[in-house]
DNA sequence: GAACAGATGTTAGTGACTAACACTTGAGTC
DNA sequence: GACTCAAGTGTTAGTCACTAACATCTGTTC
């Protein structure tokens, strides 16, 4: 069911996205985004919070942090992460990428917004600790968690800005083996949670 | 020789550390903030280019960079980088520090501050990429970097918020062998570039 | 069709930031 | 001491993101 809301919210994503794309994003204004989806200025602002979200939306959170708390709890906190997000990859593959990449690849070229991008991050940090963190070890798993989503972030930008032609999931694996190389050889079994 | 220029950017930084300290970031305008330091507030945009810039302030980038570049090159990134940080932990400890803490300690209790420090961090990073990469290893480098960074910006809210009486080297030590845990056993040699 | 709630519009702000231009201050020159 | 020149600063008038308060509309339920 598609209520009048999501709707508005759909039509605002996507003008936001093709007007950001066309002029980039600083010279388009809210304003104009609200009324090519048809819409006054407040009525953007009642669907996202700020002119920023509407290009950084970010539902992953609770698959993520799922998947690293399903990893064994004796590991090191580092490899924990490590291998929750190579477990994810073959998940990654299969979503649809074209709206997100477009994004990304916005983001990627404006450094206002990879500050935005890094506040998914804190969010998406907090969520793993509090999912996966045994009591005691929040720091270790907190610092881990900063680095893994650091080193994803930053192969996101090169894949959403290169015209790279592997898919997230190959260079996400790579990400994660660059911060724990040892996870290079030892295959990760997939994570069979729900998606988001 | 102090200038002119100097002494009044010295002033609004440190009235708008006084006045942050006191309302919160959020509630404090530039104009206030100027006024306090007695100038106008074009002038104080001419002195820092954003109101969260008087606050994140970070001119460690060239050092952190020449101490990665430091290591042995035939390292793996992700060891290259965490060695060069933990050269240093000597060197961060003779700092004078309260200030920074002061700083930090405003940033991290609010969100959008948090994202303005990402934008130093992606800063350092690519310092580092510049300083130490190899031809054709520009991607590990940059997520090897982007990682050890994230888990120091981590300890360093944490250092800065709660009443922790141990010293930032030791922190950034344990943050950098929480990514690399083999480098715990193992020391490192201190760095004898200049300071900033 | 009346009532009600969710969704949207209007209006009037505040505050960060920019641009253009005028003014002041201080150091060096004659 | 008046003159020059530039760095530093002030004034004014904007744009735009974002907020608050209140009015209106739209669809659903009874």
């Amino acid at each position: 069911m598609t209520t009048r809301a999501e709707a508005t919210r759909a039509r605002l994503q996507s003008a936001a996205l093709d007007l950001f794309e066309q002029r980039g994003y600083r010279a388009v204004t809210v304003e104009e985004i609200a009324a090519a989806a048809g819409v006054s200025h407040m009525t953007f602002f009642r669907h996202f919070p700020t002119k920023e979200r509407v290009l950084l939306d970010d539902p992953f959170d609770p698959v993520i942090a799922a998947a690293v708390a399903a990893q064994p709890a004796g590991l090191p906190a580092i490899e924990r992460v490590a291998r929750g997000l190579l477990s994810l990859v073959p998940l990654l593959d299969q979503e649809p990428t074209a709206s997100a990449r477009r994004g990304i690849a916005i983001a990627a070229r404006e450094p206002e917004l990879q500050a935005g991008m890094a506040a998914n991050t804190a969010a998406t940090e907090r969520a793993i600790v509090e999912a996966a963190s045994l009591p005691g070890g929040e720091q270790g798993m907190r610092v881990a968690a900063a680095a893994c989503l650091a080193a994803v972030t930053t192969v996101l930008f090169a894949w959403a800005l290169e015209g790279t032609s592997r898919t997230i999931g190959a260079l996400v694996a790579e990400a994660v083996t660059t911060v724990v190389p040892a996870l290079a050889d030892a295959p990760v079994p997939a994570f069979a949670g729900a998606t988001p």
